[in-house]
DNA sequence: ATTTAATCGAGACGGTACGTCGAGTCTTTTT
DNA sequence: AAAAAGACTCGACGTACCGTCTCGATTAAAT
């Protein structure tokens, strides 16, 4: 059974859910980060600040919520068997990600407030798309266990370039994510990883 | 002649301006970025309010400026000649600047803000204490020429995989400098960039 | 009979009732009539807020309601037949009750309430505490029948010096009731009412 | 010289606080003393929520102040020698000033609200304007000078009757001045107070 | 020496968002 | 029905920071 135990009371709202993070989702492509504010999202969602603050306790938070799932699709490749060929959909799929998708923008936006925000950092340290979905490529391209020191290196030299490279603000167009993809790989073999 | 044209009135006070750019160092080290007000930092300098609004209008541009003379100084290394040795030493001075200086957590703060701030971006796209201190470290090490956009992508190589490790909020004990060095020169062997 | 017709369903919980009429009581003299809200109203008695809400409009309703009976027991008192006696002590208990009394409390935070509320104002016009238990102690004391006006005014003669007094935050040691209670008499004797 | 010494800053603005007052003279004659809220005074003085703030603590204290000048002005009375006419024609300005004026219903509410607000009941017994203006006439009529316990207590002999009256509801045209100021001679007589 | 003009400290100003609180109402299950 | 529980909308609370403004006082070079 699925169902929660009665606990008395009226249910939360599904529709109120849905329009706040909704609203938070539209509101960061239309107005940024920096200018949605948590009146404005429960604005937006037609639902009251307090119910916002219910169940929320800061804009971070909703954003992440908000974005995690469309993240982890984002980043998701289909694993052909082939190292490059999929090293390199996922360098491209993370350029996709971090330069042109709204999740990325939500995912910049939050590593920023990360820097100088502790409760925020902590939100994304609990649930990281980035590293879990490097993880998950690389244990399929290595085809071994590895240990979890090692991944995490791995995981820093496969994102990390094209990371800086946007983050720092440059054109995502000077990107090869081929480039990038066989330098991982020359990484990989000068170490013998596998 | 370095000197302005004289349109009468009293002078910039240099006092209020160091002042000010002080307050701005203790205040970050002291309360964190995101809890530095304009207002607290007229108030930590002595100073107006209006006095701090005369000269800059972002607490991100009196965050820069106080913070760019720093970044600079920790980011220079002396080359020895040996490639393998100065990469390693530059990438420890990387790590040391981001995750333990006072001058790198104004650079982190800067670099979040620029993710939802334009103006910010812009600030830091102008003078990129990252980028110029890695170009320059690969120009001796490389020894010569090299077309611009290759050593845009060979500065990403070098800094990305520390500034993910660092700005994603993982212990930067993990950090190797050495093997980051190593593997950027396989990189560039592999590339035959030189 | 005085019981309702039964119209189905659960019947009011007599429980509830007294619990809620106990706990204003009570949090009147803990918090004051300002901070006692109908949510602490409802805690206090262990009832849902649905439930105050059901039988009373307002705290002031409740109050009302709570406090009554103990008004008009304060406010009698036995008649001897004396009139300066009668009188002097029916003045003794008026102060008694609006200075120093928990259901005295109640009846001037109510009137005041009533200053700037029509709802109140109504509720008090409805039933007067004070204006009964004066009127029935002229009766007496002067032994026969009044134009209405007239004991209207009597009684404004006989309560209203105490009642400015201690309204108006005054020191209710300072006042004597026997001479108030002689000057009552004086003003009758000048307009030979009886 | 009627000039403040100069503490630096921009002046407090004249336009700023009359537009104030005025704004609660108007809403509590509008809309009442309970729904007239800081926020609605702000908007209607067309004056920034803080500017309120930074002048008055609460909303009792704005209408304190702009109703005491009104207050003193409405019962005051000139005198003319006959004590008799004099106490009626202060009797009427009483009944005049709570009943029917908008300074009175100021009055009303503060009274009303210090009966469940310290601060409020400090505010008004620091400057009382029913007790001032009583103790002018009766020392007037008196013509000598009087124990001040004893002054108080015929403030409240001349006062009471009118003020119960009235607060408690009653139709201020059952009220007859002269039989009131008569009834207060009766009483000073019977005391020989003079 | 006086004038001119921009600076400085101080602090009031209009705005806007903050996060909280109380008000009533509504929606569940249980009695 | 009535009751307990608690989510919901609404709107005011008092505070904080924003960036601008208006004061008198200061400080130089230009007159």
């Amino acid at each position: 059974m699925d169902k929660e135990l009665y606990h008395g009371g009226r249910p939360r709202s599904e529709q109120a859910r849905t329009a706040i993070l909704n609203a938070v989702d539209d509101l960061l492509v239309e107005v940024g980060y920096a200018a949605m504010t948590m009146k404005s999202i429960s604005e937006r969602a037609g639902v009251s600040r307090q119910t916002v603050y219910r169940w929320w306790s800061h804009k971070a938070e909703i954003l992440f919520e908000a974005s995690a799932a469309d993240a982890a699709e984002e980043l998701a490749i289909t694993i052909t068997g082939n190292p490059l060929d999929d090293l390199t959909s996922y360098v491209e799929a993370l350029v996709r990600f971090l330069a042109h998708s709204p999740a990325g923008a939500a995912y910049r936006a939050l590593l920023g407030e990360a820097q100088h925000d502790l409760a925020v950092a902590e939100l994304l340290s609990a649930k990281d798309p980035l590293g879990d979905s490097a993880r998950f490529v690389i244990e399929q391209v290595i085809g071994k266990e590895v240990r979890s020191l090692r991944i995490e290196q791995a995981t820093s030299l496969l994102i990390g370039p094209s990371f800086f490279w946007i983050l720092s603000g440059r054109d995502p167009a000077g990107l090869v994510p081929r480039e990038l993809a066989e330098n991982f790989i020359y990484d990989l073999q000068a170490r013998q990883l596998r």
